[in-house]
Order: C-alpha cells, then structure tokens, then sequence
DNA sequence: TTTCTTACA
DNA sequence: TGTAAGAA
C-alpha cells in the first residue's frame, strides 16, 4: 500500500510518516515513480512506535528495539534480552532524571522560603 | 488525484 | 509537526 492508505488505517499524518522513515523507524520500499510502498506488518510497526514514543523514549532507541519487539493488541512485549537490558538501562536514565528535578525543586523551595514576607 | 521533496511562520 | 510550493 501507498503512503494515503496508511495515513487511512494508522490515523498517522503522511508527514510523521515520512519523519519516522528519516528516523529509520520505518523501511519501506520504493516504487519506479519515488512513491513509498508499506507492507501490512508496518501498520503493527508504527502502532508499536507509537506507544514506545507515548513511553516517552527517543526515536534512536525505538530504532534500535523495534526489530526486537512484538505488538499483540494493546500491548507491548520485549523479545530479545538485550532489548529488555536497554530498556532497564533507560529505565535507570529516568530514574536519574527525576532525583535531579528532586534536587532542584527542593532548592527551589529552599530559595523561596527564604524570601521576605509581604 | 496522489505522492514527492524542500523550506519556513 | 503542519503547511505551502512546484514537479512527476
């Protein structure tokens, strides 16, 4: 199928389509006349980009598991062991991030408790 | 009519 | 990401 009826069946603009190509998400083929080709399986694909990009992870590390994960109705399951290791490490990424936000708002607190009462 | 690429308010 | 322009 061409790009509009895959716009049809994923409810995905032609535009994120096409970004997610340039992202490498999406492989499809080409015809003589420059016009993509998608398969059947890439409509499960970019249902499965996008509940890995709902997870907020980034579209280089949905690249690199996609081929590893299997889409069965609303969810998501990691196939290799090495996508599960990523995804712990990622896991651990966020972790991180939200003990320095922690950080910073207790600062922040600390700063506004310190301001002169009006 | 449909899709493609490139560029921008 | 949306949208516009110009071409195939």
């Amino acid at each position: 199928m061409r790009i509009g009826e895959m716009v049809r069946r994923t409810g995905v603009s032609e535009r994120l389509l096409r970004y997610y190509e340039e992202q490498g998400l999406l492989h499809p083929t080409r015809l003589p006349s420059g016009y993509r080709v998608y398969n059947e399986v890439d409509i499960d694909t970019v249902r499965s980009i996008r509940s890995l990009l709902a997870s907020g992870l980034s579209t280089t590390i949905i690249a690199k598991i996609l081929p590893c994960v299997s889409i069965d109705g609303p969810t998501l399951t990691p196939i290799c062991s090495d996508t599960i290791t990523e995804l712990q490490q990622e896991r651990e990424r966020i972790t991180h991030a939200i003990n320095e936000l922690q950080a910073s708002r207790t600062m922040l607190d600390t700063v506004i408790a310190a301001a002169p009462a009006t």
